[in-house]
Formats: C-alpha cells, sequence, structure tokens
DNA sequence: GTGCGATGTATCGGTCCGATACATCGTGGT
DNA sequence: ACCACGATGTATCGGACCGATACATCGCAC
C-alpha cells in the first residue's frame, strides 16, 4: 500500500522524506493517522532497489558559493522513473480482495483521478459487496447472537452498522456518478468549502478572512 | 491489543485456538475484520510463556475407551492463570495514546463491562478528544488546501470529516449516558441486556446491580 | 544567547497479516 | 460404497507497518 501511495505521490513531483510523510498524511488523513519514519524509509529503500525511484543528494547547483554552513545537508530528494511510472500503473489498475479492505480502499480512492474509469467502477463495487458482507454479519450477529453479548460490545457493533450503511450508500451514489460519467461527485469550485446539498447548517460566519 | 482481548475473552471461559478467533471476530466484528493466526498463535505462546495462561491437551478424562481412532487429536485448550487475571486488570485500566486509536478504542470498549467507570470515562474522554483532533486536521484541508487536492480525495475526506462529527456526537451520548450513572446506552428497543455471570466485583462504587 | 519547535534522516524491536500446509470430521451426492 | 467438499483445527514463514528513539540543523522568540 505504501508503495504505491509513494509512487502516486512522487509523480506528482520528487519531494524528499519528510515532505513524502506530510503529504502522505494530507492525501490519506482521512483514513489513517500518520504514516511512520519506521515505514516510510525503508519503502523508500525498497522503492530505489528495485529501481521504480532514483535518490539525489539535494545541493544546490550553486553549491561552492556556500559550501560548509549552509550546506542543506542530508537532504535526499526522491524522482519516480519510467519503470516506476509504469509500475504504479500496474498497481493502480489491478483489483482483488486487498483492494477492498479499508487501506487498500483508501489508498486506491485516493488515486481515482490517475485510474480509468471501468477500474474506478470495478473497485467501487468491490468495496461495496466487502462491505454490505460486513453489515450482514453485524445485522446476523444483533439478531441471532445478541443476547450472548454484553450491552456495550452490543453498541459497539450497532454503531459500526450505522457506519456500513452510510458507507453503502456513499457507494452508490459514487458508482451512479461514475456510470453517469461524469467523474468526481461533485466539481470542486474555486470556493473551497466542498458541496453541501443535505445537511451542515452553519456555513455563514465562516468567509475566510485574513490574518487580523 | 490482541494481547488484551485474549485475556478478556479466555476470562469467560477457557477455549482452544479456533473458537478464541470465531469469539474475537464476533466480538471486535464491527471494527477488525478477523484475527489471522500468524498473530494468534505466536500471542497465545507469548502469553503462555509468560504465565498468563496455560495450555492443556484437550483429550478427555475417558480416553483410554477410545484411544485411536476418535482421539480428538491436537486440539489444545487455554485457560487464563491468577497471573493473566491481574495482568488484564492492569491492562483494561490503564489508558493512553493507544488506547484511543481506532483499533485500541474498540477493543477497549468492546470490554467496557469489565472496566470501572471512572476508566469508561476517561477512554471515552480521550477518545472524543482524537476524533476532535482528526476532525479538524480533516476541516482544515477541505478549507485552506482544497485546491491542492483532485475532487477524488477532496470526497475522501468529506466522507472521512462526516464520519468524525458522527463519531464526535455519538461519543457525546455515551459520555452523557456514563455521567448519569446509567451502563449502557440504551439504543433501539431497550431490551438489549445480555449479560452473563461475569464476576467484576473490584471496583468500588461502581458495579451497577441490574435493580434499580 | 539560548532554548524550543519545526524540519530532516535513519534504525530497531515488535505486532500483526496473508499465504500456506496439513489433518480430521460430518454430510450429501452419485 | 465411495468420495468430494466444507467445517473444524493447529501451525509456520516472510513481509508490511508501527512506535520509540537517536541525532543534527534551522529560524525565531524571549
Amino acid at each position: 500500500m505504501l508503495e504505491l501511495a509513494i509512487l502516486g505521490l512522487l509523480q506528482e513531483a520528487p519531494m524528499h522524506g519528510y515532505e513524502l510523510r506530510k503529504e502522505l498524511t494530507a492525501k490519506l488523513g482521512a483514513i489513517r493517522a500518520a504514516i511512520s519514519y519506521g515505514s516510510l524509509y525503508p519503502t523508500l529503500r525498497r522503492l530505489q532497489a528495485a529501481g521504480w525511484i532514483t535518490e539525489a543528494a539535494d545541493t544546490p547547483a550553486t553549491a561552492e558559493e556556500v559550501p560548509a554552513l549552509t550546506s542543506r545537508r542530508g537532504r535526499v530528494v526522491y524522482t519516480i522513473t519510467a519503470e516506476g511510472k509504469e509500475r504504479f500503473a500496474q498497481l493502480i489498475a489491478q483489483t482483488g480482495p486487498e483492494t477492498y479492505g479499508d487501506t487498500g480502499f483508501g489508498v486506491h480512492f485516493a488515486f481515482f483521478s490517475r485510474t480509468d474509469q471501468a477500474t474506478r467502477l470495478r473497485i467501487l463495487e468491490g468495496r461495496r459487496r466487502t462491505i454490505e458482507e460486513r453489515r450482514e454479519g453485524l445485522r446476523d450477529m444483533l439478531g441471532r447472537a445478541a443476547e450472548r453479548l454484553d450491552a456495550y460490545t452490543l453498541e459497539l457493533q450497532r454503531h459500526g452498522l450505522e457506519a456500513c450503511e452510510r458507507e453503502v450508500r456513499w457507494l452508490e451514489e459514487l458508482i451512479a456518478n461514475e456510470r453517469s460519467g461524469r467523474a468526481p461527485t461533485v466539481p470542486n469550485d474555486g470556493t473551497a468549502g466542498g458541496r453541501r446539498e443535505d445537511n451542515s447548517p452553519p456555513p455563514p460566519g465562516e468567509s475566510r478572512k485574513e490574518r487580523p
């Protein structure tokens, strides 16, 4: 999963590790907390060994002018290679069980703008299937096995069931949208607030002021 | 996390691995898919080495009668020890950042019927704090950095934000309920009260008897 | 002038997962 | 009478990922 995410991000611009982590956190913030360096750096090493990215010290071209003190030491910039782009295309196009799990789906979805429509549809439907199954499992539990579980566990299941139902509805919408031809849900104009059409009552006083 | 869950389950009844996994999946079905044997068995080994559980072959006492053919071979039953119960009490009572993450919170919550009220409250509030922070991060993203992200990523964030808001509301309810004294929430029909004959006496001034 | 938070790279031990292997049991189909 | 198949059941291995930790630089506020 990390491999896919890194390759996808480096396709937008070369970056160094710290930056990569920040972008990763921004892009995947909805599904995972923050990528650990303990996985990031080894993965970068692995990608480099496979020839999918290249590593270059970030010494400015005018290095001789400020050689020692301000030398920006250590900063290592990673760039994706042609083989890396190929690898990304291969990873992003392939679907399977691991694509439908929470993390896998999230990462794939985050790169939907680089995924062709047929694959997008396949992933959305596979994810829906997965969540529907989880939902049915929870329904069964709340029905048949309810008396075996204590009230807290039951409440947890109930909350999980609700989340499943909600996600299925969300996926339905996305699938319908996808089939109708238009790419994303609602296009993002410059007004930065996402869409609102169902709920979210309190917009007013929020017009972005500059710093006081 | 697995350690806590296993200790908690074995406190209800001795079990063998397969059964443990099923119960684990039932109890934690809302938060994780299914526990892998690749983590279950090594953890069992670890718990046994620490003296928190004991292992016993499930050969029936009348084994001599049907020695070879129907010998139920292999079946290994694990039982929690006194030290194990102590360890569980210690684990269930301690709170910290890892208690507020998705998995950690779920496992702790699933054993709330064995947790004293003060700890329950502390965990619920910590979780709420964590989700609120995640929510703020997503809000910022959707506000400030919206133009830097494509429509699909934005939609993912929006969905994540909604989930955060929903969970915060859920937690508020649980906290209010907890403060008011009644143990679990009372969801749909009010008949969800399935309890087993647990003994959870240790914390004073907490344990709820079922007589109003 | 100095402490402190952000930037930045890197490793280590440990937890957990997915794939795989293998054996037994009951049931139903042919 | 046979056996295929899915459930039950135990177990290991390689790999992905995390949390803690260490260390060094930079800008800036006090």
